[in-house]
DNA sequence: GACCAGGCACATC
DNA sequence: GATGTGCATGGT
């Protein structure tokens, strides 16, 4: 069987279903996908809890909102200035792409649409590909930090890799599949969360170790 | 107090 | 194309 996949099994086996994304709408999981750059959930959560509250929680109210209330809302998640310009980019071209009737997408290629969504500003790959995997439900391998360093610490990533040769590697390992790779990324940052932490370094992985 | 967290744009070489 | 830097809150 392939490496990869026996991974996968022993992750799944190990920690059992993860459950993701951890939002309740396609817009929120959204949302979530710009305010969580480089910042821990629980900010996130904080600042969603926010923008709920003041009945904002929608890529319509977000464009609609003033730059200051926007970024007083979601300060909790970070980078609140950088992040509502960025958060207001994505809303907007949401808006403007479907009038966030999300079914209107469906036709569009994959690739065509994540290229849309990478000019976008604010969108980069790993936020690209979270909406594409997480809210429309498109069969795109999301790499992150902890896919990176679980990869090249336990030896089936090279210090090389890059974000799309890690991607291409998983996408041509397994089989193009929206729930597994839903649920193969999700795994891999529980693993990292839990015992691939930069420091100090796990000395007994309890999934590599028995690979 | 240091380190970390589900990145990205931009400047510079 | 590779590398460095600013952005900022809140938990451990």
């Amino acid at each position: 069987m392939k490496l990869l996949l026996k991974i996968y099994r022993r992750l799944f086996k190990h920690f059992g279903p993860q459950h993701w994304w951890p939002g309740e709408t396609v817009e929120e999981i959204i949302i979530g996908a710009v305010l969580t750059q480089n910042t821990n959930w629980g900010n996130v959560e904080r600042a969603i809890e926010n923008l709920k509250r003041a009945d904002a929680l929608s890529l319509r109210k977000i464009v609609a909102l003033e730059p200051e209330t926007l970024s007083t809302l979601i300060r909790p998640s970070g980078y609140y200035n950088i992040k509502a310009k960025r958060l207001w980019a994505v809303a907007d071209y949401f808006v403007r792409r479907c009038d966030t009737d999300f079914s209107l997408l469906e036709t569009i290629p994959t690739d065509e649409l994540r290229g849309e969504l990478l000019s976008v500003h604010g969108v980069g790959r790993e936020t690209a590909d979270s909406i594409l995997l997480y809210a429309l439900n498109r069969p795109v391998f999301v790499v992150d930090a902890y896919t990176l360093r679980v990869g090249r610490r336990h030896g089936f990533l090279s210090e090389k890799d890059d974000y799309e040769s890690a991607r291409a590697l998983f996408e041509r390992s397994l089989k193009r599949d929206v729930q597994l790779y839903n649920e193969y990324h999700a795994l891999l940052v529980r693993l990292g969360k839990e015992y691939c932490r930069p420091r100090p370094r796990c000395a007994t992985c309890p999934i590599f170790n028995r690979i």
